[in-house]
RNA sequence: GCCCUCGUAGCUCAGUGGAUAGAGCAUUCGCCUCCUAAGCGAAGGGUCACAGGUUCAACUCCUGUCGAGGGCACCA
């Protein structure tokens, strides 16, 4: 219908003897239902170029709009604003979209099966996943489906650090455990890990157990002293770990990466050859330096220490390389905000080694931090892991469902207030069951209704004239609007609140009309405009990977 | 000190440069002999942090100030 109404405009203004290409026209939705189902603002941005009054110009370009079988009527408003009015058939013409579309209503092909990557969690294998874990892993899951929803053929990969000094430190601190230490032991590691869980781990490794996980098993030798079986058998215990962490908030990854793997596979050392090979490096005080200035950073960043090993940014720099050979031309990596400084390193090192790559290339998705509540107190401490809210004991207290939810239905650049409380409540409080709650109640509907679902197609929509319907009508339609804005500005919160609203107008409908009512055509019109809704509020909660239940 | 993000109702948050800035909670008042009251309707509540600027039009874009968070390692 846009396409359309852009059509008709750009015929009106080229009459007019305006140049196509010197504008472009914008169409929006008025948030009053007196403007109209859609509005332009083209006469006030013609108004310089013409050099003419707005309204003037408006008028004009009503006059040389085209007939069109859509439109009821067309207004001038406010400053010059230009008002379209829609038919009925134009208005309900979405329900028969939906229903021929049906589980791939609102998807586009604008990806065109193009390759992109989600990189989202990378947690490293030394604790439990927390609450900010979690926001990574609803965002950048939102996110994959929502490309994949826009035609994108998505890979989930999750890389993680195996090789660095964290791991060294998760060693020393499960060897201490193994022996019976405890963190205020003198000897005890000065930044180990106090976790209880570490606890655990050494149980684990004393007992000679085996562990599965990433397609390896590792079976602990049970030698107190030998730290290199300690360090594979705690990364893989913490690593299946996690993945019972993913598990149980339904998230699914195609690609595990291992940092070690790219030292193993001489991905590290060939990165580091083309980095100076590029000329972007130089030595200084025994350490090798990657001149990031060159790329727009404050400061130049070492690669290699004096003491020989690589900064973390290295692997880093190889992964995306490896990124780019695997076919990526677009890859988005979604991590906490504290990890931003990486951004320019990263980017700084893929244009050095000149191979192609896209300056912004790769995107990042950034969160901010997570504050967990209860009984209006911050919550912080976790019996798991001593410091922070666990992603699961977060899941098994309020669901999977309501803490997807809360998750992803925010702004990622905003900090984010988890209220337990609110989460937990089976009430019209939460937003989470205030629109499953209108899925299940169509349900519950169409299933008193009892009839066919295929002689919804005979339904005489030209009945659906209430002002509830056609609001309903028209929030219908924008969803394919949104599933694609949400896509492009990699922002899955709008999806979260288009549910709400869409939800809203079916609850206020549901208490305004009586949808079972003795007018059979009438009836049957209504079960085809509900059934179209209940298609909608699905799509949108698979997009956001939460449940539609049939009853509640 | 420098860089990034944020600042909107008492609280939690929406708001692709457009018309009277919205929603939920909380407060007050209504609605179930009727399809799920996990619902709906109504009222009150705002200097869109502050000050300039760009524009026909600024919550939105630019600059500065203040406030919150994060970064600024030969840690990851």
């Amino acid at each position: 219908m846009k396409a359309h109404l852009t059509e008709l405009l750009t015929q009106a203004a080229k009459s007019l003897g305006v140049d196509s290409a010197s504008f472009s026209i914008l169409l929006e939705r008025p948030k009053s239902a007196d403007h109209g189902d859609f509005a332009t603002n083209l006469a006030m941005m013609l108004a310089k170029p013409l050099r003419q009054n707005p309204r003037a110009i408006a008028e004009s370009l009503i006059k040389a709009l085209p007939a069109s079988d859509y439109v009821a009527k067309v207004e001038i408003a406010g400053a010059g604003f230009i008002n379209f009015f829609l038919n009925g058939q134009a208005r309900h013409g979405v329900i028969a979209q939906i229903r021929e579309q049906g589980d791939r209503f609102g998807h586009n092909s604008a990806g065109q099966r193009r390759k992109v990557q989600v990189e989202f969690v990378s947690a490293n294998p030394t604790g439990p996943l927390h609450v900010g874990h979690g926001r990574g892993a609803a965002v950048g899951d939102c996110l994959a489906r929502l490309l994949a929803a826009n035609g994108w053929d998505v890979t989930r990969e999750f890389y993680y650090n195996d090789a660095g000094a964290q791991i060294d430190n998760l060693t020393k601190s499960v060897h201490a455990r193994a022996q019976g230490l405890t963190p205020e032991h003198p000897t005890f590691p000065e930044e180990g890990y106090r976790g209880e869980y570490i606890i655990d781990i050494a149980k684990a490794y004393l007992a000679g157990e085996t562990i599965v996980a990433d397609d390896q098993q590792v079976t602990a030798s049970g030698d107190v002293n030998d730290l290199e079986s300690i360090r594979r058998f705690a990364v893989a215990y913490l690593r299946h770990e996690q993945d019972l962490d993913l598990q149980a908030f339904q998230i699914k990854f195609d690609v595990f990466s291992l940092e070690s793997g790219l030292y193993t596979e001489g991905k590290v050392e060939s990165t580091v050859q083309a980095l100076i090979n590029s000329g972007h490096t130089y030595e200084q005080d025994d350490a090798l330096w990657l001149k990031t200035t060159d790329f727009g950073d404050d400061k130049d960043r070492v690669m290699r220490k004096r003491e020989g090993g690589y900064t973390y940014f290295v692997p880093d720099v190889a992964y995306h390389v490896e990124k780019w050979k695997r076919g990526f031309e677009r890859v988005i990596n979604e991590q906490g905000a504290d990890h931003h400084s990486t951004i320019t390193r990263v980017r700084a090192g893929l244009q050095a080694i000149d191979i192609g790559i896209p300056q912004g290339w790769p995107d990042y998705v950034l969160h901010q931090m997570v504050t967990v509540m209860r009984g209006g107190e911050e919550v912080k401490l976790s019996k798991r892991a001593g410091s922070y809210v666990t992603l699961r004991d977060l899941i098994e207290e309020v669901g999977c469902d309501a803490t997807r939810y809360f998750l992803a239905a925010r702004r990622a650049d905003s900090q984010l207030v988890f209220d337990i409380d609110l989460a937990r409540a089976q009430t019209n409080d939460n937003p989470v069951y205030y629109i499953q709650y209108a899925h299940a109640r169509i349900c519950s509907v169409l299933g008193q209704w009892g009839g066919d679902q295929s002689t919804l197609v005979s339904a005489d929509l030209s009945r659906l004239d209430a002002p509830h319907e056609a609001a309903l009508l028209q929030r219908l339609d924008e969803f394919t609007d949104v599933v694609k804005n949400a896509a492009d500005e990699l922002a899955p919160h709008m999806i979260a609140n288009y549910l709400k609203e869409l939800a809203s107008d079916l609850h206020s409908y549901y208490n305004a009309q009586q949808f079972l009512v003795e007018d059979s055509a009438l009836k049957l019109a209504r079960m085809a405009l509900i059934s179209a809704t209940r298609q909608v509020l699905k799509n949108g909660l698979d997009l956001l990977g939460v449940s539609a239940p049939e009853k509640m």
